[in-house]
DNA sequence: TTAATTATGCAATGTTATAACATTGCGGAT
DNA sequence: ATCCGCAATGTTATAACATTGCATAATTAA
């Protein structure tokens, strides 16, 4: 398990992006750069293994991935998704996570994976007057 | 805008079905049905529609459709998905709003849509000793 | 009736994700 | 030295999910 040049280039890319990208986006911008073009399966596995060292997230409601913000900490993402810029907005509200730990323990739910994602207009788009 | 015989059926359907349909089992089973066959674009229209009435939800990080528990109400839902029975739990919480409403708006974010989604097991599937 | 709007049918295509199988390259054990 | 094991990647094909564009039918409004 370590960071191959492959995996480093996705992670790179994600960075360099301006919002969450897909996997097919990674995969054109890998073919056009300077690296060999690669398949499908080797992108998702790529995100797979940064999303399970925590450096990325898949945004559900998008179908695509973003660089955590916090690779260090446990991660309880929390994302605002504009639909002006295409870009996300990642916070942290352990608050959150602790009203849903409340809601499963009530369950008797073993949770393993969250996701909260909320989709709207950022202040600078409103700004902007993007309808 | 009205509740066809199509919209109804998808409706009844996705009360029917143990847990989140993806589009295309709805499709099935419309076919399977007395009903004659739809394509995509009929089964997703029907959808839109029952999601803008909020009847339906989707699951996002199932891209699969669930009829709504509280339809008269506003719903904040907020689901639990088995990976044991692939059935959802959907529960109402407030407060889960009132969190994600505050950070929104010391972002200057306007909402338009919330999801929120815990992935796990269910009592019953513990219980059961499903791995 | 006509015209406008709304709903559906249909074919093709676009987008996202995985299955199944083969290959490479590197480490250690025989 | 060679063989084996293993993680990573490559390759091909296909599954699964969703939309576009245009034509037709049904409903409503004038």
């Amino acid at each position: 398990m370590q960071m191959t040049e492959l995996r480093k280039r996705v992670l790179e890319l994600l960075w360099d992006g301006r919002g969450p990208t897909s996997a097919y986006q990674l995969m054109e911008a890998i073919k056009l750069g300077d690296s060999r073009p690669v398949g499908p399966p080797t992108v998702y596995r790529a995100l797979d293994f940064l999303m399970a060292q925590g450096l990325v997230s898949k945004i559900e409601s998008l179908n695509a991935y973003v660089p955590c913000v916090h690779p260090e900490r446990e991660h309880d993402c929390l994302f605002f998704i504009c639909s002006g810029c295409r870009d996300s907005i990642e916070l942290e509200d352990p608050r959150i996570g602790g009203l849903l730990a409340e809601a499963a323990a009530i369950l008797g739910f073993v949770a393993t994976r969250r996701t909260v994602e909320v989709a709207g207009m950022c202040a600078q788009c409103i700004e902007a007057g993007a309808a």
